[in-house]
DNA sequence: CCAAAAGTGTTACTCGTACACCCATGT
DNA sequence: ACATGGGTGTACGAGTAACACTTTTGG
């Protein structure tokens, strides 16, 4: 059963994944009910092992692909967390990721243990508007999650990230939106952005460009926008 | 001889680190040439594996003290580096690390495997005063220093990252020396700092104190300062 | 007295931020 | 007609970047 036989001790090397996403509004994260010991009935990210014809970041790409069919979402690379008896089980080195899809284009699916993937809003996690992660997490999650946040927070402005929870075409009202879904959970956050700075930035920043089309929802229709090309 | 068994494959996980120092005004980066195949007779980074009972930081920091007797030097990690192939002997997943270190603190020792360590001139791995790493190294050490270097300028006055250059004591001339020896070789860096604004900069930031007495070098003597506790 | 590095303020400009009103449409 | 969200410009303050001369010492 033990095929692999090395002179030295190796860890497993993994990805985990906070995958984050709107709905409703709100933010949520990708978490799995895990279906076994350790930690059985406790939340976990998504996350799996690299193999071996692959680098961390197809990796990482694979298992949200996997758990969540989303493809070519932004994926970002934040930490790795190494401590040595983080799993209860065996050596296990994690490199943290977090993935911003739009909630149209995604269909969660049972992962290969079985288990079961859910959105949880982020405000069942952490409470009083900080990045700070109370609810308990299998393995130390919450503290990837937590950072996961915190590294979210500090980019939602300053990339073009938060169009990974955008669908295809969209307002600037709803990027707006998006992106104080974001950060309303920053440690330094007032939560509030001014309209008029938001869209002045916006169009500064060449990430978007319009799209042609008017959104009829709402009363008044506005223009239609989509990620300019080159950063999908 | 091979006492370590698994179900599944792992790789090794090493830390390799660019270690930055200057010496007579000019960036350095330690590296070590090898005495062993694979790359026999080309510079390496140093850097070794991770063990069983610490995490990435001390793994770091442990091998930087092997190699360099450095103890308690400024370590940043900042990338993983994960190709299927990039050790052609075996599975390896690299966490890159950079560091600075005082020249005056530091005696390079030869490491684990009897090589030679050596200061190398950044101008004799890069021309023209860009990152871009043009020297032949072992593995995908070039890229990996080219990434450190790209790290280490964008930080260069963000943060007091420089000040692990300096020795205990030092003035601002030789602080502002140091922060030119490093953004010379920035992507988008005229190289040149002003002398005032650098001053005020300086000051604003609480990074360092004034540590009292004069240094005689020079001509005109010079306030000492040293690095505010909190971060050395 | 001359060479060489230390030390010191002010101005212009850019960027971020705060702020209020009219417009187009659906009901 | 009115309620709802879409869209627009300006003024102030903070921070950044450009700029030159006097001072202190050693030779």
């Amino acid at each position: 059963m033990k095929k692999y036989s090395y002179e030295y001790a190796r860890p497993a090397v993994a990805t985990d994944i906070a995958v984050f996403t709107l709905r409703g509004g709100e933010l949520h994260v990708a978490l799995i009910r895990r279906g076994q010991e350790p930690f059985k009935g406790m939340l976990a990210l998504p996350g799996g092992f690299l193999r071996e014809d692959e680098d961390l970041d197809s990796c990482a790409a694979r298992e949200l692909h996997e758990e969540t069919g989303a493809q070519g979402a932004r994926l970002l690379q934040f930490g790795n967390f190494s401590e040595p008896n983080r799993d209860p089980r065996y050596w296990v080195v994690s490199v943290a990721y977090l993935a911003l899809v739009s909630a149209e284009l995604v269909q969660l699916v049972a992962g290969s243990d079985a288990a079961a993937v859910e959105w949880v809003p982020i405000s069942e996690l952490c409470h009083k508007a900080k990045p700070k992660v109370v609810a308990k997490l299998a393995f130390d999650h919450a503290k990837i999650l937590e950072k996961a946040l915190t590294e979210l927070c500090a980019r939602a402005l300053a990339t073009g990230i938060v169009l990974g929870l955008l669908p295809e075409k969209f307002t600037l009202s709803q990027m707006q939106a998006a992106v104080e879904a974001i950060v309303k959970w920053s440690p330094t956050g007032s939560g509030q952005v001014d309209k008029r700075n938001f869209r002045r930035w916006v169009t500064n920043t060449k990430l978007v460009r319009k799209a042609g089309g008017m959104s009829p929802t709402g009363r008044r229709p506005a223009q239609l926008y989509a990620a300019r090309e080159g950063r999908k």
